[in-house]
RNA sequence: GCCGACGUAGCUCAAUCGGCAGAGCGACAGUCUUGUAAACUGUAGGUCAGGGGUUCGAUUCCCCUCGUCGGCUCCA
């Protein structure tokens, strides 16, 4: 090796020199545990890749997100390892690092079992103890392709790499083909190699925890027309107790599951004779329901909206106009056949909005015009995906197309954003961040300036309310530009919420004009949204969001009355009824069960206040609070309880 | 739709290697009532998801359907 003796490098911003053949792990000084991998030039290397003449290196820790990614995908060549000593006729698919964890995928002839997944990770700790190396050797591709001849799927994705090079695959990409070798930390023995771009930690003990978690098919390359492999998902953590923490986060994450809670706590269920995904709602999730959608009206109405009612049924006409029926058929129901005519349940309101558009002729002075609905629309969705109230069949929209002139489509996005963003936060979330969907290139209808002009609005706008803003370029429908507002819940999960969308199609089909103050005819600009999405979807985000524990104005009840003892259930009687007059919804418990058991109950309902009474609070004409928290707050005279109960609620206040 | 697991009382879960199905909670009835998360006693409650098959006999084994759960694909 005649290499250069001396390297000039940067480290940590300050240039360096350092003999010929050493490595990133060296110059970095770096112990393979908190520190996993270098980056050198933005490209993520090895620790035992040798430096280069004139690298800017910088340490990639363990704790970063490509720190975590590295160990995350190193613990996925580990489980297919295990898995190939343990299943010797599986063959490798693809396994990547992925949000929080990692996954394999393996074509096996029988689906793994909850057993074979211990044996597997039993296997993988081993070899984590044991220490393996992984070591980068680059191959030719006909070297690959040798090596790998009993894998065809990796050759297949060797074939692949010449055509799809900007495919960001984690087993080709870069100019070369790589082949990570696993070596016996004693002998130097091969004990097991995957094709991958790499980088990896330098051995095997470098991933401090790991934990298999679940498996499921996974169709090859993620077409439906490919065949079905056998995929494992693990986590990979730097430490134990990051990983206990994520593990901690699941256990509270199915505590919330709006599916138990909403069981538990009578709101809604799914009876199996209705149907997959037809969801009925119960006095207590009524109440529920109720209140958020007075609440959504009254600011409707507040925010200029016109209020609209339109039929679930529509003979086929409407949806050949719209041109669902070309490119949304599978989604949904079969036709119904009557009197010679076919009638389709409606998956979407906006149609029939257009037809209230074009009832008559619009003038510019109308504009805009707001129409809303809360319209009930039904989906086939397939079996497959439906899911608790956040996947359903029949879901009710609080939707909304707003027809207006190009030159209040500005001031109406802007609008329109915070007045979404507000009422978001009125319901509790307020943890936001928004994702602009732009045009496809390649396909899109309507004017290029209108995109422009509505894609710029909608980024001054994502920007002026000072929310972080995730492009999704390409990302649009056909038929115009989408903003999404993501909301974050309690425990940091994200939800998609609400859409504004443009329309430049509809407006189209339908032939929707208005007369201009010109007397010309112009088309609208259509745009729809939807803010909840769907109520069903939205309550299922708030009973996850609050754990159930909803603040006293969306609570279904408000107030329990506990009586300490019988006698003192007449008093407790009084105290609702004067409640009541103010709009509360408190319930007495008069029931046989003793006095600590009724507490017992309330708070396992989740109710926001408990009102105790006994002689001591009769007396000072009182009552005394039990909160949700478990504090209590002892004789408070009974105007001033519920004052203070009205004003939570009229303030929405959680408590 | 595809791959896999599962379906026993209102809920949570036992049991039956093919031989009369069990508990706790809840419900109901009665007894007892005094200060912040479970009083006591009793009663009722099941075509073991539905249908078909094998068998002397099926909740148990096989097939189909429905539903649920975890993935994949999909989410206009």
């Amino acid at each position: 090796m005649s290499a250069v003796s001396e390297l000039r490098i940067t480290l940590a911003g300050a240039a360096r020199v350092v003999a010929g053949g050493t490595t990133y792990g060296e110059a970095l000084e770096a112990d393979g545990r908190s520190v996993v991998a270098a980056r050198a030039g933005g490209e993520l290397k090895d620790l035992a890749a040798p430096v280069a003449e004139g690298d800017v290196i910088e340490p990639v820790p363990a704790d970063s997100p490509d720190g975590r990614a590295i160990i995350r995908h190193s613990t996925a060549h580990v489980m297919a390892q295990a898995v190939q000593e343990i299943f010797p006729e599986a063959r490798l698919g693809i396994g990547p690092p992925v949000e929080n964890g990692f996954y394999y995928d393996f074509d096996v002839k029988n689906p793994f079992t909850p057993d074979d997944l211990k044996r597997i990770e039993k296997r993988m700790r081993e070899i984590v103890k044991q220490g393996q190396l992984f070591s980068r050797r680059p191959v030719s591709d006909d070297e690959a392709a040798g090596e790998l001849a009993a894998e065809p799927y990796k050759l297949e994705l060797i074939g692949l790499k010449g055509g799809a090079a900007d495919e960001e695959s984690v087993e080709v990409g870069g100019a070369e083909l790589t082949i990570y070798d696993n070596l016996d930390p004693k002998t130097g023995e091969l004990c097991w190699k995957d094709l991958c771009r790499g980088p990896h930690v330098p051995t095997t003990r470098s991933i401090p925890a790991f934990k298999l978690m679940r498996t499921g098919g996974a169709y090859w390359r993620g077409s439906e027309k490919n065949p079905q492999l056998q995929r494992i998902y693990g986590t990979a953590w730097e430490s134990r107790e990051k990983q206990d923490e994520y593990l901690h986060l699941l256990v509270e994450a199915e505590k919330r599951d709006h599916r138990k809670l909403g069981a538990e706590l009578d709101l809604f269920s799914f009876p199996d004779e209705l149907g997959s995904g037809l969801p009925v709602f119960h006095p207590k999730g009524g109440v529920i329901r109720r209140v958020m959608e007075d609440y959504s009206r009254k600011r409707h109405e507040e925010a200029g909206y016109s209020f609209v009612n339109t039929p679930h049924i529509t003979k086929s006409k409407l949806y050949e106009i719209s041109g669902h029926l070309d490119w949304y058929k599978d989604g949904m129901f079969p036709a119904m056949e009557l009197e010679g005519a076919e009638y389709y349940l409606k998956p979407m309101n906006c149609p029939m909005h257009n037809l209230i558009f074009r009832s008559r002729g619009r003038s510019y002075r109308e504009l805009p015009l707001r129409l809303f609905e809360f319209g009930t629309v039904y989906r086939y969705e397939k079996s497959g995906v439906i899911h608790g109230l956040t996947r359903v069949r029949g879901m009710t929209q609080d939707d909304a197309h707003i027809y207006c002139t190009h030159e209040q489509m500005r001031d109406e996005l802007k609008s329109l954003l915070r007045f979404v963003l507000d009422l978001l936060r009125d319901y509790g979330l307020d943890d936001f961040y928004l994702e602009l969907s732009t045009k496809d290139p390649e396909k899109f209808v309507g004017p290029d300036e209108v995109w422009e002009e509505a894609t710029e609005t909608l980024r001054e706008v994502a920007e002026s309310e000072n929310l972080e803003l995730v492009l999704d370029p390409g990302g649009a429908a056909f038929y115009g530009p989408k903003i999404s507002v993501q909301a974050r819940d309690a425990i940091g999960r994200t939800w998609q919420m609400s859409t504004i969308q443009l329309d430049f199609n509809l407006p189209e089909l339908f032939e929707l004009e208005y007369q201009a103050a010109d007397g010309t005819r112009q088309r609208p600009v259509k745009i729809h949204r939807a803010l909840f999405g769907s109520i069903e979807r939205f309550f299922g985000v708030l009973v996850e969001h609050y754990a159930g524990a909803f603040p006293p104005w969306l609570a279904p009840v408000q107030v329990v009355g506990i009586p300490i003892a019988e006698a003192h259930v007449s008093y407790l009687q009084d105290v609702a009824k004067k409640a009541r007059e103010r709009g509360i919804r408190i319930e007495v418990d008069a029931s046989d069960d003793r006095m600590q058991k009724k507490i017992r109950n309330a708070q396992k309902s989740k109710v926001p206040f408990m009102l105790l009474a006994g002689d001591e609070d009769i007396a000072g004409g009182a009552v005394s609070f039990r909160f949700r928290n478990g504090e209590q707050k002892n004789g408070v005279p009974v105007d001033e309880a519920i004052a203070e109960i009205v004003d939570a609620i009229e303030r929405r206040l959680q408590v």
